[in-house]
DNA sequence: CCGACTTTGTGCGCGTGTTCACAAAGGCTT
DNA sequence: AAGCCTTTGTGAACACGCGCACAAAGTCGG
């Protein structure tokens, strides 16, 4: 589930706090969400929740990360040092929740050799090789739109099944291959497309019809 | 509807192939949904299309472009210019979607006054100010997340009601007031919850619980 | 001008996820 | 020890989105 490291985050702030049990109400407040269905989603990993009580905060984290394979470490590649490659490279987020940042590859000749964060960038011919041998179970991919499909092929092809797409393309993968995409620039759009209803609509044609039917 | 970014991006990459015309068969494989599904989302918006031909790309370019509002400009801030921060100054996708970087703004002495992508990164004191006169619409957010509320309050308060949130935490807003939450951290965890999957379920009586029960 | 073919637009059934509301369960107080 | 109070776990209604499948509509060839 989706949601579950969200849960996750808010029971690692609690226990700083040296919270010991929370109800499902306030960590339903404190993730966003309805308290109804935090406790199904808990109750789905099976019940760790005291009736009258609440939930203990270090067994639920426990079971949490167990239940998100957080208690192996995995090792994650990033694959283009451009801007956003390097912010990836240098973000701390990582590390803290278990994964391990293996390997930097790029093309372009004058980033590789390039230290960041303690890695040397390789040449992404190497690629296949740096994937075996540094067990990488997860790909970053943060280069050119035009480049991603082939890359994304070769990554495939050396046999990850966990990709995380930041280039603005629509990755094509085999069955069991498991793509998630952030794209900053859809996140804006969708923003606008909200500040403009806000603000009265799309101007033309619709605005006026939508205007004489339903009287906003 | 959030997928009327992508279709306007598989769109754009038609046109500049100089195609004419595209059938919703061809325009859901592009953007990775269901023709139906295509068809229905574009119906949502009147409809554009002619049966027994498909629809017309620049057409269906400028209807989608003016639905989400990018026939307008929108002013973009971005507060806290750290490593992600910069590298979403740098973003060109920005520009090319309609969206201005207005404003640079963070709270580190050594980092304002610094020049980036040719605009100079303020105080985050004057942000008050800074918001009102470049007419900011959109707060991208990329502070560190102890900051996050507190700046997010006062951003709210100067007015401004569509935030990007790059900080791993759940923001409160008032009503009227649209976050989307980018959190590359929550990424890769929904990633290795499918590859722990992938690779056997989680070690433990859940997993044995459910070898029993599905046989898998 | 007509018929066959292509493609859109949409009614309908289905499965998933969400929320309400309540009974069961456990702790706490007296 | 007994009853009250809090909180979990979950059954059932509800809502929503998805995709199939088909009729309406428009094009193109003869």
């Amino acid at each position: 589930m989706a949601r579950l490291p969200v849960y996750l985050r808010a029971l690692h702030t609690l226990a700083e706090r040296d919270v010991v049990t929370v109800s499902s109400e306030e960590l339903a407040a404190a993730a966003g969400v309805n308290s109804a269905k935090l406790r199904k989603d808990l109750s789905h990993l099976g019940s760790y929740g005291t009736r009258g009580v609440g939930y203990e905060v270090q067994y639920l984290v426990y079971q949490i990360s167990r239940e998100l394979g957080l208690t192996q470490d995995w090792s994650v590649a990033i694959i283009g040092l451009g801007n956003l490659g390097r912010a990836l490279a240098g973000y701390g987020g990582f590390a803290s929740r278990g994964f391990r940042m293996a390997a930097l590859l790029d093309a372009d000749p004058t980033i590789v050799g390039e230290r960041i964060n303690g890695l040397t960038v390789e040449h992404i011919d190497k690629l296949e090789r740096v994937i075996t041998d540094c067990g990488i179970s997860i790909a970053v991919l943060a280069v050119p739109a035009p480049a991603a499909q082939a890359v994304c092929d070769r990554v495939v092809a050396s046999g990850v099944t966990s990709i995380l797409n930041f280039a603005p393309v629509v990755l094509t993968v085999p069955d069991g291959v498991d793509v998630r995409k952030v794209d900053l620039s859809i996140e804006l759009q969708i923003l606008a497309f909200h500040e403009q209803r806000k603000a009265g609509g799309p101007a033309g044609v619709e605005q006026e019809y939508l205007e004489a039917v339903d009287g906003q």
